[in-house]
DNA sequence: CCTACCGATCGGTAGG
DNA sequence: CCTACCGATCGGTAGG
């Protein structure tokens, strides 16, 4: 039956993105092959390419699924009825919460861009930019005097750095958890634009 | 004359080391291979194994040479007499404005630190962790109270969080300036510390 | 007898 | 879903 079939492909595409994720982190888009991931899968190399018509499209495909839970969570954060200041917090935590439960997906959107082609590059920069914009909207919003967009801009930078660069040395079974790494990250942030 | 020889082939090998940054830095350790290096130096593959012998010793020398630059900072910045806040702020612009002055090896030394073999990975490590235990104790001393070491060291990989995703966004000729941003980053971090 | 350096090619492996 | 392959290019080395 088709559609039997069709349920079969979807979760078999699944597991080659899965796989192509934890590789692309380990060992970089270039330095993981297409016979690296067949392996992981279990398979054969052509099998994957039954499935996906290049490399790309792999890293395509592990790149945007990350980024959509990403803009997801931008999209239910702005449905809240908080003050901006707590939103902010709020999303702060969700994030670091996706970034580390898809700790792969994470480092691969944040490294790999360049190895995708121009068109599909702008798709991901897109959405990025749409996460960027929420986030400063919310900072202007929490702001007790107006900022202007430069500055803004700096301090939305600064908080990504922060939350972006956890992956490099962050444990979560240390003594500070994510939660807490999150509001250190929103209150350092939020704390700094009163004195802009 | 040897003397005169050995003075050409350091020269040569420099030219070498930044082409490599360069290519390491744009298309990854992997990415770049050495027919690039060679002719970006306008010369052949077997002339760039005449000064060094496998690609990993380039990627260790591009690596080796910045980050001697950044421990060469903070050993300079540690002899200066003011009160470790200032010393702080010192470190963060020095380090940004060697960032900036060397953004290929800053890249490369911040992302392709696995494709080196492990005890030339480890002699890097070492350095790195000179220059994070410096931070700590500077912000250790600047602290209004004691903070212990684990909240000590999420606020020194904030910081670093901070400055090491500059350069995927710092505009050099954009409004805010790299002495502004380092000092936002050092100062915030500072203020962070109050409130420990 | 050395160094500096070339054109050509090695054995293997990449994506497809 | 596999084995058998391709054009090209990889890091590294040969003779001179």
């Amino acid at each position: 039956m088709a559609r039997q079939q069709a349920a079969d492909y979807e979760q078999k595409r699944e597991i080659i993105t899965k796989q192509a994720a934890d590789l692309f982190a380990a060992k970089g888009f270039d330095g993981a092959s297409i016979s690296d991931i067949a392996a992981a899968c279990n398979t054969s190399k052509s099998l994957i390419y039954h499935y996906y018509p290049s490399k790309e499209a792999i890293l395509f495909d592990v790149m945007n699924g990350h980024i959509d839970l990403l803009t997801a969570i931008v999209d239910e954060v702005s449905t809240r009825n908080s003050p901006p200041d707590a939103l902010f917090r709020e999303l702060a935590r969700e994030l670091m919460q996706r970034y580390m439960g898809a700790a792969s997906h994470q480092k691969v959107l944040l490294y790999e861009l360049d190895n995708l082609p121009a068109d599909e590059r702008l798709e991901i920069v897109r959405k990025q930019r749409k996460i960027i914009a929420f986030t400063e909207s919310l900072l202007a919003a929490a702001a007790p005097a107006p900022v202007d967009a430069a500055q803004l801009r700096v301090r939305a930078m600064l908080f990504f750095g922060m939350l972006n660069w956890t992956h490099t040395w962050f444990n979560p079974a240390g003594p500070v958890n994510r939660d807490a790494i999150a509001d250190m990250a929103a209150q350092t942030t939020l704390d700094a634009l009163k004195s802009d």
